[in-house]
DNA sequence: CGTTAGCACTCATGGACATGGAGTGCTAAC
DNA sequence: GTTAGCACTCCATGTCCATGAGTGCTAACG
């Protein structure tokens, strides 16, 4: 692999994701000054093909680069479009602004960073789980209905209703408040293992509350299920040339769809934490090989609590992609971490 | 308008339901036994389109029914594919079991109906403003922020964090929370006027708190912007011919994806309570020139307090999707009128 | 030996044109 | 009022061909 083919590599590459069209030889002569003939890179770009960096089409159609040429251009050739101090600023603002719910910003994350990109934007929201409490709210709705509301630590607050399975009064739930704060508050869900309810139970003093308590916790550390995944700019995907073909898009969107699917699979991916590129075939699942993505994992304090990324055909401007994707989550991550109030 | 001018318009709307193909005379005096020739029918159809209810695409191609032939078709022609009490049964189970959280059962709304229809399914959530209030409960998250929590009588629950303009302390804020509960529960936040809030303002100890009060309230009524809107099976309207060209799908879903303008369009139409149907022009908005909308309002108590319904093209199977949505707006209803405590 | 010019070959694309079929409108007969 | 017959229209489909972009190969060049 010496320097001119990674040349045309980066230029058969930077070409193909502005025009989606099987770029050639002469093209590539033309319009990236190597000085060398058409020739030249014709057994260069041939070369190319047969270390699996290019692909053809069809016999006689220019070159296209493979999932694998995609690879060695974002490890290798791409340079990262850097992004200003400003619009960084820009999107701390935009943050801080819509900071009393959390909901509403990660919402905006998907719809900045969708528009920042024209890509489809893609955002898992915080596991509660993995976020200290701040504080745990009960409230009788009547007899047998209790309201539980939990508001972890960057601000993300969650509500279950809680069917007890007999009656409570006011003043009891009350207390059962009172004691379940004093034993959770700065914890996270997750960290609230076994032994820490052995300890609880013993101190509650009517046992009974102590059922409640478990299916309570339960619930809500148990609501992984509610992993919610937000989009944003789907439309976004109709721009492309490689998804005018309505079957394609289709499925597509059909796999977007399933929450579940698509969060399994970003947690997957984003197990490493950081900027991570995905391209086509590398997907686990068979409905994205036609796609890329790039995700990266925003954090509160050191801890890694979600992932915001874009969905695009193979074909997407990486560069561009992955300095917005990361300048989000860096944002996104310094706010939530300046919201969260240090444990006393 | 003789009747067999009826029947003829009946079967050319029914064929081209199913077809989606412009239906000629022939093929309606084959398969439609009206026991004329396709000549007679000819004739007849030549006059059903001198007359505005049939249209032809083209000469020489078959006729297809215009939004006045479907209007007719929906209000005279069409017999409405009763519902079996066991259909009704099931959907009132399903309802009830995610009783407890109003905002699942909302999602699961609109997945039933896009099952039932195969058309896409939108369901407006009860606006806040309309249903009675069950409970306020205002909790600290700091010196600064309070945590308000509103549950509405049908078990609605939503959440605004409030800024404070000066600190208060834990206590001040309980028993702010009390009066507020007394004066406000059995209320809905519409019914809260300026008569109500002036009484409460004088019986209010620090006058401080009226304007917090003030700022709770109007944030919580005047989140119609808050009225979402939900929609599920949109990939259906990839199944119908009509938006196998991308550019058509595509306007579509921009107006979809765009929940206000869904939102006020909505609460345009279904300002008469019952089941409506709105096709082609009669929508106020371009984008939806080529669809139709079957939509039935849903109520607490007497109380309208959402929409649902299905988005296709103007060929859409109207007996099916109105008894479809007919059928769900009621088990909704019924369910929700169930489940709100009736004030003591 | 790497580089280049020349040339034959391949293949997708798009326009021109013929063909078939579905459907209409009209007329005349029943 | 209804029907059969017929000429006419128009879309959809398929074929053919010209065009052009691009390749691979070979032979010449420095």
């Amino acid at each position: 692999m010496d320097p001119r083919k990674m040349r045309i590599l980066q230029a058969v590459t930077d070409d193909y994701i502005n025009t989606a069209e099987p770029v050639g030889s002469r093209t590539i002569a033309r319009k990236y000054g190597l000085g060398v003939s058409p020739a030249t890179i014709r057994n260069e770009m041939s070369d190319l093909e047969e270390l699996g960096y290019l692909e053809q089409p069809h016999t006689s159609a220019g070159r296209v680069p493979s999932d694998k040429g995609y690879r060695f251009y974002v490890d290798v050739l791409m340079d990262p479009a850097e992004i200003g101090p400003e619009v960084r600023a820009r999107l701390r603002e935009e943050f801080a602004a819509r900071r009393q719910v959390m909901e509403q910003m990660i919402h905006h994350a998907a719809r900045l960073l969708s528009v920042m990109t024209h890509y489809t934007a893609v955002v898992v929201a915080p596991k509660t789980s993995e976020t200290a409490i701040r504080r745990l709210q009960l409230t009788p709705l009547d007899e047998m209905n209790v309201l539980a509301v939990l508001v972890t630590e960057p601000g993300f607050v969650e509500h279950h209703v809680i069917e007890l399975a007999s009656p409570m009064d006011e003043a009891t739930l009350q207390k059962l408040g009172q004691r379940l704060n004093d034993y959770l508050v700065g914890k996270t869900p997750k960290e609230v293992n076994r032994g820490l309810l052995e300890r609880l139970r013993e101190d509650l003093e009517p046992k009974r509350l102590y059922d409640e308590t478990v299916e309570l916790l339960m619930r809500s550390v148990g609501s992984r299920c509610e992993e919610r995944v937000y989009f944003d700019g789907t439309l976004h995907l109709f721009e492309q040339p490689e998804f005018r073909d309505v079957e394609r898009a289709k499925a597509l969107l059909g796999f977007l769809e399933q929450e579940e699917a698509v969060s399994s699979m970003l947690s997957e991916i984003s197990r490493r934490s950081g900027t991570q590129v995905t391209i086509g075939h590398e997907h686990p699942r068979e409905e994205m090989y036609e796609c890329s993505m790039v995700t990266a994992t925003y954090h509160v304090g050191g801890t890694v609590v979600g992932t915001v990324g874009v969905v695009g055909p193979t074909r997407m401007e990486y560069s561009k992609a992955v300095s917005a994707v990361g300048a989000l989550a860096d944002s996104l991550s310094e706010v939530l971490t300046q919201m969260t109030r240090r444990p006393a």
